[in-house]
RNA sequence: GGAGAGGUGGCAGAGUGGUCGAAUGCACCACUUUCGAAAAGUGGCAAGGGCGUAAGCUCUUCGGGAGUUCGAAUCUCCCCCUCUCCGCCA
């Protein structure tokens, strides 16, 4: 959401904004919607101006004479009241169907773009992997080490079920435990939220109205939330925050629920797409600075890398353009990791800012040095999911004999050196 | 699942038809006092919108919506949320 004053002042900003972002809006629209508005505002006001004022002399009336001709007086006002009434509230019904559409406005630096395809790439770091022998791909490789299992997956959940074990889950475990004493040693304080949430987290960080699709949903018309930042964003919904306490860091942990509605015939096999998984997800509220923002999300996002880079895989950072950008997103970097047997980058975070569109919707403020209230900025990115990052380690870090050789990093947390000797 | 209680300002908590945007306390801010602090005292202190260069004027908001009334924090109905007890389950 974004103030109505700004986008009258900048309508043509709002405008190159939607186009840039592939998003159909039309700002015109809500600017006449909010011209009749503020006319009918204005109207109602009057009248209700009028209205209060006779309440104090009918209360203080002198005799009941001077009070039943002002009551009867005030039963002329009140009728108009009501016709005027009924027209307003069907014009801010409109507005706010409305302002719920309004994109953010994607900054500068954000590439034109008409899909993923046009995301550039701004870093890549290490070397593709190059093996001696034909590599495998996950499924086969972790499959044949008793790590993964499909097809009861499938049999089980369905189409995109997995079973994860053995190593698998010898190896996520150690991947989380590693990541909370890294993402702790950043200043991140770890959350396990609820995902099981309400409608109204959602509408705040601008999944709904327009995701509903790919979302599952409970029989008390809950969601799951597909992460984390649902309910570590909603934790401060209607709350005033003293600068004091800013920036919040959250690593949130949790698990995450995706129908994937709009990706049917995508990644069929493995786990790169599915229903389920687990995540760890870094969520920032700070002071309403444009710059403090960005410093905020060159690190969230710097975290991941090097937290890549730690493990030794291939990865490249892209930027992503106007049309893979969220309703309310202003930038976003994703990071890829390079998986051989595809031969090619996998994207497996996400780190994005929003200056206040989030905690407007939210109403999460703070009171700032002068003492006036802000809405604070918003910011998020993945720290690692589970099991996505898998595939990349276990393709990368094949051996020729099938085995898997752990990163090193990973050894103290893991037990082994190699899985599958 | 059954029964009950309740949702008021940053927080706690009064208020049951009119002068109530709302007592009081805490917190917060300014000043006085102090070498400084604490304590005490005095004063200030809700948010959001519209009009206006400004001073200011004005509207809305006591969980949300609908209703009764000239007038609703206060009465009626519906919904949402929280809590307590019982039951059930882990």
């Amino acid at each position: 959401m974004l103030d109505i004053k700004f986008i009258r002042e900048n309508r043509e900003l709002i405008a190159a904004a939607a186009k840039k972002k592939h998003i159909d809006f039309d700002v015109e629209r809500l600017i006449t919607t909010d011209d009749k508005r503020r006319t009918m505002m204005t109207g109602t006001e009057k009248l209700r101006a009028e209205q209060n004022a006779a309440n104090n002399s009918i209360a203080s009336a002198r005799s009941p004479e001077d009070r039943a001709k002002l009551i009867a007086d005030m039963k002329v006002v009140k009728a108009a009241l009501e016709k005027e009434d009924e027209g307003l509230k069907a014009t801010m019904k409109d507005w706010q169907n409305l302002m719920l559409q309004v994109p953010n406005i994607p900054d500068m630096s954000v590439p034109d773009g008409d899909s993923d395809a046009d995301n550039k790439e701004v870093k890549a770091w290490g070397e593709k992997t190059a093996f001696a022998f034909e590599p495998k791909d996950h499924i086969e490789i972790m499959t044949k080490l008793g790590m993964l299992d499909l097809e009861r997956g499938q049999k089980v959940h369905g189409f995109r079920g997995y079973f994860l074990m053995g190593d698998g889950v010898r190896l996520c475990f150690a991947i989380w435990n590693y990541a909370m004493k890294f993402f702790g040693a950043k200043n991140f304080v770890p959350v396990i939220p609820p995902i099981i949430v309400r409608k109204i987290n959602l509408f705040g960080t601008g999944y709904l109205p327009q995701g509903e699709e790919d979302m599952f949903k409970t029989q008390d018309n809950d969601y799951l939330a597909g992460t984390a930042e649902v309910p570590l964003m909603g934790m401060h919904a209607d709350e005033t925050l003293s600068v004091a306490e800013l920036p919040k860091r959250y690593l949130g942990f949790s698990p995450c629920y995706r129908r994937e509605a709009g990706a049917h015939g995508k990644d069929v096999r493995g786990l790169i797409r599915v229903n389920e998984f687990y995540k760890l997800e870094q969520v920032v509220l700070c002071e309403a600075n444009h710059e403090m923002t960005i410093k905020y999300h060159e690190e969230v996002n710097r975290n991941t890398e090097e937290f890549i880079e730690s493990l030794g895989i291939p990865y490249r950072t892209v930027i992503n353009c106007g049309a893979d950008l969220g309703l309310g997103q202003v930038k976003k970097y994703d990071i890829e990791l390079w998986v051989p047997k595809e031969s090619k980058y996998r994207e497996i975070s996400s780190a994005s800012y929003f200056h206040d569109f989030q905690t407007r919707r939210l109403n999460i403020r703070y009171r700032d040095a002068d003492g006036a209230l802000r809405y604070a900025h918003s910011l998020n990115s993945t720290a690692i999911p589970t099991p996505r990052i898998l595939v990349s380690l276990v393709e990368n870090f094949q051996q020729p004999d099938g085995t898997i050789k752990v990163p090193p990093v990973l050894v103290p947390y893991f037990g082994k050196e190699v899985i599958g000797s």
